[in-house]
DNA sequence: CCTTTTTGGTTGAACACTCAACGAAGACAC
DNA sequence: GTGTCTTCGTTGAGTGTTCAACCAAAAAGG
């Protein structure tokens, strides 16, 4: 078998190129309304919006790290830290994991849910606003397929009953 | 015409709460994915790459600092402290604007251009594998619609010819 | 002209994220 | 048991981003 140094390389099709940057302006637009949004009336970030949804659907409004971190897509570190700073603002709290003693668990506090009932009607009008209001119908199913494709092989990302959107 | 209050909040249908979990997903496991990449091989964030990349399509291979920063979704803070990172390692230089002389030019210099030319194609290859090796064929014409459709009404980002994808 | 407003860009502090290193406890070998 | 490996989670340093404050120069208004 005939051996070929580091492959050279494929570059991007004019149709994908303009496709990526379509999709790279699209989404740094929309993280940064988003964080703005977010930022301004509910004094949080994104990324918090997140966990505490996530956390709101949870049973007890309670998650182990880990498993917080799988589902918020985030790294262990990055939740740690995160989570710090939620404690700090009474949102959050930590309890030790009962039976297997390295596991924490994280539980949103009244004040917590309370904080995400008040920022979830906005955060959501940013979405519809940004997203899915520019969208025809078919559009809707297109994008769904087409996201559903690209997750594909990696584990699932949680089926969520809630409707605070993340 | 009858006044009613802050309206209540439309929440996401089950199509679309499924749709934007799986965009959120895919978002950030793929900036993870290309952050990486690039880090560890060429010493540089996936941002960093795009202001080398749109300064090497540039005639002169200058740029104004804030047609740099809207072809790069960045703030102009953002900008100034990522050229002022690029120019301590070499690979951009500052000049005056030779007549509004408020303006300051980005120019990308050889080491910079080598380093870029370096990275391209291990990015290249991780924006293929993570998006465009996946997607079935007319799902690329979709995406393209979809963003299109999305980034309408925003001003447009930039007619490149270059290869190097961002 | 002189004043006011707007635009272009930088700065420093606060905050978020990454990475590598670490400790502590479960799981597994024998 | 004892030792090793692995998993869970935290920590601190380094880096990138945001936000508000700021200066300087151009533009606009009189």
């Amino acid at each position: 078998m005939p051996h070929h140094a580091p492959d050279r390389p494929r570059w991007l099709s004019a149709e994908e190129q303009s496709a990526w940057r379509a999709f790279l302006t699209f989404v740094a637009r929309l993280d940064e309304a988003l964080d703005r949004q977010l930022q301004r009336d509910a004094g949080m970030p994104h990324a918090y919006y997140q966990v505490l949804a996530m956390l709101s659907e949870a049973p007890g409004r309670t998650l182990r790290m880990s498993q917080l971190a799988e589902i918020t897509t985030s790294s262990p570190s990055r939740l740690s830290h995160a989570v710090a700073r939620l404690e700090e603002k009474g949102w959050v709290r930590r309890e030790r994991h009962p039976t297997d003693r390295r596991g924490a668990l994280a539980v949103l506090t009244d004040d917590g849910m309370a904080a995400l009932v008040a920022a979830a009607p906005g955060h959501v009008a940013a979405v519809r606003e940004n997203l899915f209001d520019r969208l025809r119908p078919e559009q809707l199913h297109q994008m769904c397929d087409l996201f559903a494709t690209l997750n594909d092989g990696d584990d699932p990302p949680h089926e969520g009953s809630g409707r605070l959107s993340r």
